[in-house]
DNA sequence: CTGTTAGCGCCTTCAC
DNA sequence: GTGAAGGCGCTAACAG
């Protein structure tokens, strides 16, 4: 590997005098700059960024780890936001991912306390409340799309509530009275929040709770497990409650309800509404158009997130703060 | 930052002990490596990863350059595969995402160069030809799920013939005698290879090439963009070539045909077989059961790639290796 | 088995 | 503007 010090001989300058060029000194001569520049290119020099991070007070290095985050497509999104901003700050991101061992986090934490990183983006594959090794407590950790059990971190996560009343607002608009809203487990956290909002949403709107119809599909079990019935549920109060649109906690109970509604003879966005939360991947796309669906926060909250710790911006992101999600009418 | 010759004056021993301690060496004595482990632990040592790489030969780092791999769920599963092997040997492994743009691509392959890295996996999202820098000439690099345009680099990719000659053979196994496949844009490589497959299959049996039935339904615009025609063709060759069996040359395309099915009052598994490469998440759950797929080879592409870069095993992997992709009956 | 010496490649300090 | 001296935290090589 060639070194700063060859580079100096082939320039005909000192060391010092490279690593200026290397790391954008002004003070260096013009006619000294093209000289070293020259000499990079065509030794072919790197620096070396090990040798260099000894001396540095600061790695430049973040890291997000992703707990079993990339197995869901759209939470990509967030590793993308997160990246956005570390590259325009010019900042290494370091992408981990773990899984659900202790193994793999404790290996994780140990190289980004080796490697000396600044800051970590703890970042889940749905909005849940994780556990935190309090080691993470020596770097600047924000959680992004968690929040934590015990221990305190800041954290980004969505507004769940309010994505409930976006998403009721936009069916309200296009005109449908009568909604059904199949829910998921409502211990889950997303589904609570969405409850709220979607109930908010049509006392707001001065309609009655009578032409509101909420339950859970996704029913959790004594083993933790959880089951869907969503099929079976969306066919029974099609029939009973005979709304005009339907609420799906989820895609995939979307394209369940699809099943259902085709099986009737309706047709989507004509007999009935839909609107889903999430967007999962190229599933929507294969569905008659019509579908209401929001738009999803993962990027917005990657990029606050990694803004947060570079320049401390905790005038936008605080403790648990509620996450704005956008509703947008579908494609 | 607590360095190393702390942690000596601590535990009363010279520092290079304490680098012995660290290092694994296993000429300590156990008394001094004690005193050592203790004092590491009291004082919170960590290693600085940056000033031993100054004087190490190597960096143990690996890198995986994810061409917006991480857009499609299961192809996560190269890294996965690529980090057991990493973590297993030891090694750090570096997650790298870079996008279209050169921009991204460049800054990727700075920082390997400047990281010292010492091999490269780089993937891709679907099985396709990446054009790929002469710059990775210069560090040890082994292609994904893609294979190179010009320039020569070693790949592991799919073996798309084995999946069309498996996935038929699983469906004859099945009982099935006429069979519609339903391809991708014949153009993508993967269409190709599984056409010839499927076809072998049937010669393999000895059925009449007259009960197998192929088209493509992805069809490629002037524009370079694609349409599918897959939802009317399933409904024009169920009625015309009346198959018991249709083969999808992906996911998204089963769930079409799905559609088709129920509308034509057919129920899949009784009145007909459906099998689909791939496995796009969620999806499959959802359909009912009686879909024939396949296991997919990126996991252990992943950890192919990544053993051939460790331990240069030429022996299983080398140029373009035809990768087995293993037939599997769905759930 | 342990410790000393001499760097790694770079950045910091400070004199010129 | 530039360069020499010194040191970052660690490991290699060798002596004891």
């Amino acid at each position: 590997m060639v070194t700063i010090k060859q580079v100096a001989v082939h320039a005909g300058v000192s060391f010092k005098t490279v690593s200026r060029v290397v790391n954008n000194d002004p003070t260096v001569k013009n006619i000294n700059r093209e000289k070293v520049l020259k000499a990079i290119k065509e030794l072919d020099y790197r620096p070396n960024r090990a040798a260099s991070l000894t001396r540095r007070k600061n790695s430049n290095i973040y890291a997000i780890i992703a707990d079993e985050l990339l197995s869901v497509p759209y939470t990509f999104d967030i590793i993308r936001g997160a990246q956005e901003i570390a590259w325009q700050k010019n900042k290494e991101l370091l992408i981990l991912n773990v899984n659900e061992t202790q193994a793999s986090i404790d290996r994780a934490i140990k190289s980004l306390l080796e490697y000396r990183v600044e800051g970590v983006i703890y970042s889940a594959m749905y909005h849940r409340q994780v556990a935190i090794a309090d080691e993470l407590k020596k770097i600047p950790t924000i959680l992004a799309n968690c929040f934590p059990a015990s221990n305190n971190f800041p954290c980004v996560v969505p507004d769940e509530q309010q994505a409930g009343e976006d998403i009721t607002d936009a069916l309200i608009r296009k005109g449908y009275r009568r909604i059904a809203f199949l829910n998921l487990n409502e211990h889950i956290i997303a589904a609570k929040g969405r409850k709220l909002g979607v109930i908010n949403s049509f006392k707001k709107h001065g309609l009655p709770l009578d032409d509101l119809h909420i339950e859970s599909v996704i029913i959790g079990q004594d083993d933790g497990s959880e089951i869907s019935t969503s099929r079976e549920s969306a066919a029974r109060v099609i029939d009973e409650f005979k709304p005009d649109a339907i609420i799906c906690g989820q895609d995939p109970m979307a394209l369940e309800i699809y099943f259902v509604v085709h099986d009737k003879g309706m047709i989507v966005g004509k007999d009935i509404g839909i609107a889903s939360f999430d967007d999962w991947g190229s599933i929507p796309q294969l569905l008659q158009p019509n579908l209401t669906t929001m738009a999803l926060p993962h990027h917005a909250m990657g990029r606050w997130a990694m803004e947060y710790l570079i320049e401390q911006r905790t005038d936008i992101v605080h403790h648990s703060l509620p996450f704005k999600l956008i509703a947008r009418d579908s494609f």
